[in-house]
DNA sequence: CTATAAACCTGCTGGC
DNA sequence: TGCCAGCAGGTTTATA
């Protein structure tokens, strides 16, 4: 579910809410979504401190809490992170809970489980070292598009899936970006000619914030922090829609398998 | 180096 | 109506 502009959405709200916020108590309900620290670990180590600052890291959602380590939250396929004035009676899938003094909550809520919670040291090597620079940054620019594609032979799809190369694009965007682009999922990252390359970033910087300013695609699972859904999903181009009509050219979109996903695309305009 | 499959989970949909 | 196969926004690890 969550990419980059589902996740950009989550921490403006959470930016709007969470700073002063003073953490009290912690309750997990599922070890698996917080595999390395027991709650009572956390509270140990987060109880008193109060929110400084929300950020976001490629899909991962950062609460920086000050002289602490960073309590770091990735929402996986199915995550939403819930804000409540109080514990709200029926997150379907609650599995963890951060309770605040004065009584705000905030929930996670996730069918598959596949969310992690963990606590990363300030300035880990993770975020900083092994995370692709942000494609809404100044690292992402075009020379260094292209030092990563020339030397490569793997799909253009699997290179800007690869969040160690550039962070926050998953299977909605990466099809999205590369109809926009014009260029075929399957095409070799070292046979992107400079017009290409330059599309490429381009249509990345425009998919991802047109996305961010319709609050997110909500195919079915995504919420904000209030339970609400994105608008993204109408806007949609080939994602999803096999046997349609191209947008531009009307031509049948088609799908096929690229390294274990769906990649959808128009066999007239991308080449 | 590159690609694929499986694993981690749950729920929904479509076909028979 | 009921059951089962297949599929789903992600990431990591193993295998070829």
């Amino acid at each position: 579910m969550p990419e980059l502009p589902e996740v950009e959405t989550v921490i403006r709200q959470l930016r709007e809410v969470l700073p002063g916020e003073r953490f009290k108590e912690f309750r997990l309900y599922r070890k698996a979504v917080m595999p390395d620290v027991t709650s009572t670990n956390l509270r140990n180590i987060l109880a008193g401190k109060v929110v400084e600052r929300v950020f976001r890291r490629g899909k991962f959602i950062i609460i920086d809490a000050g002289e602490a380590p960073y309590l770091c939250i990735h929402l996986g396929m199915t995550g939403r992170l819930l804000w409540g004035t109080r514990s709200p009676c029926n997150p379907r899938h609650l599995r963890w809970k951060s309770e605040f003094q004065g009584g705000n909550c905030l929930l996670l809520d996730d069918i598959r489980c596949f969310s992690r919670i963990r606590l990363l040291p300030i300035e880990d090597s993770y975020l900083s070292k092994r995370l692709g620079p942000e494609p809404l940054g100044n690292g992402f620019d075009v020379d260094y598009l292209r030092e990563i594609l020339q030397s490569s032979r793997r799909t253009i799809k699997s290179l800007i899936l690869d969040q160690n190369l550039v962070c926050g694009l998953g299977n909605i965007y990466a099809n999205e970006t590369l109809f926009a682009a014009r260029i075929h999922p399957q095409r070799q990252g070292s046979d992107l000619g400079e017009e290409d390359i330059s599309r490429l970033r381009a249509s990345i910087v425009k998919t991802l914030e047109a996305a961010i300013g319709r609050s997110g695609t909500t195919i079915s699972d995504f919420r904000d922090i209030y339970g609400r859904p994105g608008t993204n999903q109408n806007h949609l181009t080939v994602y999803g829609r096999e046997g349609e009509p191209c947008p531009m050219c009307q031509t049948t979109i088609r799908r096929f398998s690229l390294g274990g996903r769906s990649s959808f695309f128009c066999p007239q305009c991308q080449r």
